[in-house]
DNA sequence: CATGAATGAGGCTTCATTCAT
DNA sequence: CATGAATGAAGCCTCATTCAT
């Protein structure tokens, strides 16, 4: 593909996943994008098939190439902390894609592909972060009668539901437009969901620092929501 | 209007419900509805005005003048134990009204007027739960620097995220559809609840019988979802 | 039929004609008459097979048995002031029937039915004043080489299509709703009327009094628009 | 709009007219137009809102820049054959346009835009005939107590209105099919106009050769009733 | 004779998709 | 590769008319 070509195709995926936040998914005739992104109707189908695929190109073209953060070299953090700081990078995520998180709401269920591609990646995150939990119910930091999956599952409900809540549904609302909201939020969450499980501060030996990129991983932390390759918080619906 | 008109009236709102809940709300025409309620085209414009107009109606239709459970006369249970009440008839509520909770989470996009009810029924009955969060916190038993409002809003969000991902999201799968699955899911998301809020068990001497309709509340249990005249969990999005 | 059969059909005609004049013949619904009349759809049906059918009863009804105006006993006037009264009559009967003859001319393109009454009346009336016009051709007052057929459709097209103009077309004009408005439009067109047709006042003899029912007829004089048993001015279109 | 696109709504502009004018604009559905003008129905969107819409696309191509009639350096009439050359000429355009005509007067009681266009035109030119009396009035040669604008809108009523009579109403007639019938009509109409007014044949004097564009105005002349770049004589409704 | 719900043919309009230029 | 007019299937909706009560 020409570089123009590529151009009119980024124009394209970026109006429509702007159109479509704006209109809605299905209020969004294809018109307007290919008004927006100032080519003719025909262009659409240059690089698409039909809504549909160019829904798939703007998911595809959030998943960027951005590594997940790196933490080594950073002084690692108790577990509590560990679990904090997943939340931030998870909440901060959402929020800076709030647009596209909406969108994927509007979405899910309705079209069946990209209902799966959803479902499949939420399990997959929900059941990592079931399996952290279960290590802890080995140690005897968590009540064993709890199903791990089950739990999971609920905290990361609760938290992305309420980042759907604050940042897509109740977006007017200026609290969590400020960084101190956006820490009572983190705080908030963290605390709950820490105290949900049950988990007391570690002991101080815990904390080390981890020199290099692999260091010890802490099951009970929510998994980070962000694969390798991965920008969106689309694993947790 | 006459009682054949009422009926034909009622017909239309089941048939469209299920016929929305089937083959989802944009995908439905206006047409499917009538094939199925067995009446002519013309005969859904005399009761409707168009497609939001009914599923209005269907909203409407879910808040039959049903009583929420009378309590009264039971044994007064303890904190735990009515939470976890709360919990099981939420979650009862929202099993037996899956497909109009599905049906409102496609369509919550779409409407201003449906999303700005949606909003207002769970903002009340957050605030609720807030309220009883609050007075805990005066007393001690819950940490005074969470937000109540918050807390909140992340516990319900858990809770009704939870039901929305078991019965309407993964509703094929079995494991819930008995009545182990549910004890178990309304254990577990009770247990949560609680740990989150760091509650502990209360002394035995709150445990008492109420004789009278005006027994006790317990402001840190979920407020019952369904206010007097309500059926169905709309309280939580 | 009864004497409330013949109130019910009375409302409905009256409301018709009312509906009609206020937001036309074409975008007036049925039911919005049988509304105005405060009966059921079906009522409407019972007396009246369709839309044109009551249009029908409408112009029917306003042919009231109201005998045209009686001139006998009074002081015989001389020409020009028998068109004068002519016109009066035809332009004040114009005025009182002004929704009816508004309605006329919406009408009379479509249904074929009524374009032929109309057209017919018109002829008629025409053809009435035209023999007039011959006469006074061959008594040397007209210039014999107009056609008295064409003179005669010109003037009344004149004077019609006035009144149109003033009462339906341009009806919120105050000018002419007061009597000297009215005075200065019967002047006005009887003077454009006998100069055209090169008419003098005539000598004084022709003055008389009328004592019988049979006066002579001065067939110079637009005909008058009012026959026996009919109130509306629908002879000139 | 390319070349083609342009052809596609002309023809439809075309075929909406022919269609009209044949089965009435009431009467005509839209699919007639476009199965007329040989496109499909969708194609008469890509053009058009709606039915109004088309018309007033009709009604503006009929106002093609075509100049009005240019007398100068042709001998100068006396003031009556000007009056019947005008005459003539609104004659002619009107039977030329006659299926227009007869559109605009089924329409005129529908389209509150339309309606207006047509009472503004027809206002201007009944004004500018007025003028034109009134200047008469001054000379002597008009009775000074008749109201110039009532004059001006009666006999420009005549003209118009007998217009429509033959052209339109009773188009079948074969009477004003060939030139002499159209002669009889204008020399009557002429005569008619001429002789309400109370004009006498002008002194020779008055009779010159126009060499400039710029000639003298006799106001007494219906005013032209094609302003500079208009073909239609909706000037007079 | 009145009622008013039910009917359903039929027009209007949209818009995703195609394709000749 | 871009263009944008043309397409036409598909739904929505209206409302005159019927008929059982």
């Amino acid at each position: 593909m020409g570089a123009k070509a590529e151009r009119t195709r980024a124009n394209l995926v970026q109006a429509a996943r702007a159109v479509f936040a704006e209109q809605g998914y299905f209020d969004t005739k294809l018109s307007d994008i290919t008004d927006r992104a100032g080519c003719s109707t025909g262009t659409l189908y240059t690089y698409f098939r039909n809504r549909e695929d160019i829904l798939a190109a703007i998911i595809e073209s959030a998943y960027t190439p951005v590594l997940s953060p790196d933490h080594s070299g950073e002084v690692v953090l108790d577990r509590v902390s560990r679990i904090r700081r997943a939340n931030r990078e998870y909440i901060e995520s959402y929020r800076e894609n709030a647009d596209l998180m909406g969108l994927m709401d509007q979405v899910a269920h309705v079209d069946a592909g990209i209902r799966e591609v959803r479902l499949r990646r939420a399990r997959a995150f929900v059941e990592r972060n079931a399996q952290g939990i279960a290590k802890l119910q080995e140690t005897g930091a968590v009540d064993p009668h709890l199903d791990p999956l089950l739990v999971s599952q609920a905290l990361s409900s609760m938290v992305s539901r309420m980042c759907f809540h604050i940042f897509v549904d109740d977006r007017e609302n200026p609290r969590f437009r400020t960084s101190q909201g956006i820490d009572e939020l983190v705080d908030t969450l963290t605390t709950l969901w820490v105290n949900a499980l049950g988990l007391s501060a570690e002991p101080d030996a815990d904390a080390r620092i981890c020199t290099t990129g692999t260091r010890p991983t802490d099951s009970s932390a929510p998994a980070d929501t962000r694969p390798t390759d991965i920008t969106v918080p689309t694993g947790v619906s």
